[in-house]
DNA sequence: TCGCCTCAATAAGAAAATCTTATGCTAATC
DNA sequence: GATTAGCATAAGATTTTCTTATTGAGGCGA
């Protein structure tokens, strides 16, 4: 350490003594007159008066003396700092996520967090799906929560979980008593879709052509928030990650009808920066967020 | 110096480049890299994050770039608080004198200071003899003037300068009138002495058995001061060095009448400690004492 | 996506610094 | 003036630091 010198000099003046300085920091006698003969001979000046005995510091050795106290304290601070920031760092995770994780979910995973690393922090920031990519390569987030996550060179994906999709509709709609639908009959449907420039729509399209039907899209948004007030409007119906319309089935604003679709799930993924290694709070945060996907492979 | 590690990782961190932080301090980049390394071992954290071009500076890293900055302004602190302690002790010199070297004369000694070494510093102080012997062995003054200086184990000598003597009289006394005298003149004459510690005074003692003549002590002081106050009283004659009595002489209150006694001089001396090293200023007040004693060989 | 360029990391060994042991020298003390 | 304790010095071993040469990786333009 910087300040391992400035200790021994700092003993040898307090003590009056090379010697025993020398010992204090586990060098030989010889070691200890030379480092000072060396550093007179660096400021060019004489530091400590060896013509008494014991020997005395000098106007220059006790200016030296006020520098050594004070690095030597600096350098502790220094340290200090350094742990308190470890601590806080290793301490906490920076979450970004999309929306759809909704506010409750979040809550149970904060919950189930604070259980197992009781003197960790997240924090938690809602984003749009392209927003969480950035704060992740940024450094803003550790982990990110997206649907269809994508690796790239600089991104890595930790898959969560795969979302089964459900149909939505209003508790009026025509299809809404059925228990059980098949795609053949959502042909010809008013449909409130994704944005077509959004995967999870790319995906309903590709499963719509597959199973030979056609949707009449009424519209369409770029968020499942706007889609379930459409389709609670009565626009038309959608097909959702059947989670996330929970609030609103519970508050009789919508209807889910389950519907045989293999192969129709929204997978959700962490993604992280490559190569930066996890806090000890971000790898907690991971192992709860896995046995939660376990816990609820299905809906909670 | 021990700010040189400290400016390297600053350097390093600012330009944020290990290559160029490197060439500024003159080592390679190699050494750098290095060196970067083995500080983030020691400290136990990262420094800096290599996995971005140009690199940049993490969290802890900022901490230690504040800690580096800090230890580099405190030496440079260090540095001018040396240079100014070193300027004010080598500008100034502290003389510890003997009374008999007049005011007049000091004032003298001092102006011709000024001129050689304008920007330093005398002090004088007057002491009894023992006392400016303390004062340089304890290294509270760095020159000390004496008569009959007597070197030791731990004092040196250097010879100043031997004090004419003369008769030292009362204006109406019997001898005042004469012009020359010689050594029997003075047999059984009343005599104002030194104390009989004094080396002065056996060296008068022992001028006055080789002249076989013996004086009539009338009194004695420790001082020159009071041997010139009982004289002027007319308490008897004495014998001082000749430049002592200028201002009584002048005021009419003695006179001095020189008289042939070879070997019969007061030397005054320089001493100092030994091994202790002369500051600047000391060194020309030697200078000016030397040229001084040349310069007045006899009485100014 | 492929070179290309720049920059940092690493390896190996040279150079320099620091340290140790052994011994000499000196202040302090009696 | 002899002894003791403590600092300085010498010589050589050890450790640290540095350099050159090379490898590996990010950033960038075609």
């Amino acid at each position: 350490m910087i300040s391992d010198d400035c200790k021994l000099f700092r003993d040898i003046a307090q003590l009056r003594s090379v010697s025993r300085g020398a010992s204090i920091n586990n060098i030989s006698q010889s070691a200890a007159s030379q480092y000072i003969q060396e550093l007179e001979r660096k400021l060019d000046t004489e530091l400590l008066d060896r013509s008494t005995r014991p020997l005395t510091v000098t106007p220059d050795g006790k200016l030296y003396l006020e520098f050594c106290r004070d690095i030597i304290r600096r350098e502790e601070d220094l340290f200090s700092a350094l742990d308190q920031l470890r601590g806080s760092i290793q301490g906490s995770v920076r979450v970004a996520s999309i929306y759809s994780v909704g506010l409750s979910e979040m809550a149970y995973l904060r919950e189930k967090f604070a259980v197992l690393c009781p003197d960790c922090q997240v924090h938690v920031e809602y984003l749009r799906p392209e927003k969480v990519y950035e704060a992740v390569l940024a450094d803003q987030a550790d982990l990110g929560l997206v649907s269809y996550p994508e690796s790239s060179r600089d991104i890595a994906v930790i898959p969560w979980r795969d979302e089964q999709m459900a149909i939505a509709a209003h508790p009026e709609h025509a299809l809404a008593g059925r228990t059980q639908l098949s795609a053949a009959d959502l042909d010809q449907v008013d449909f409130v879709a994704f944005d077509d420039d959004l995967t999870i729509r790319k995906e309903l399209d590709r499963f719509f052509r597959e199973q030979g039907i056609t949707v009449n899209v009424v519209m369409q948004f770029d968020n499942i928030q706007m889609i379930k007030e459409a389709v609670a409007h009565g626009s038309g119906i959608s097909i959702l990650p059947e989670r996330t319309m929970l609030l609103e089935i519970e508050q009789g604003r919508l209807v889910s009808i389950p519907f045989h679709a293999p192969g129709l799930v929204r997978p959700v993924g962490v993604v992280h920066r490559r190569k930066k290694r996890f806090s000890r709070a971000a790898q907690q945060f991971l192992t709860v967020l896995e046995s939660h996907s376990l816990e609820f492979a299905l809906i909670p």
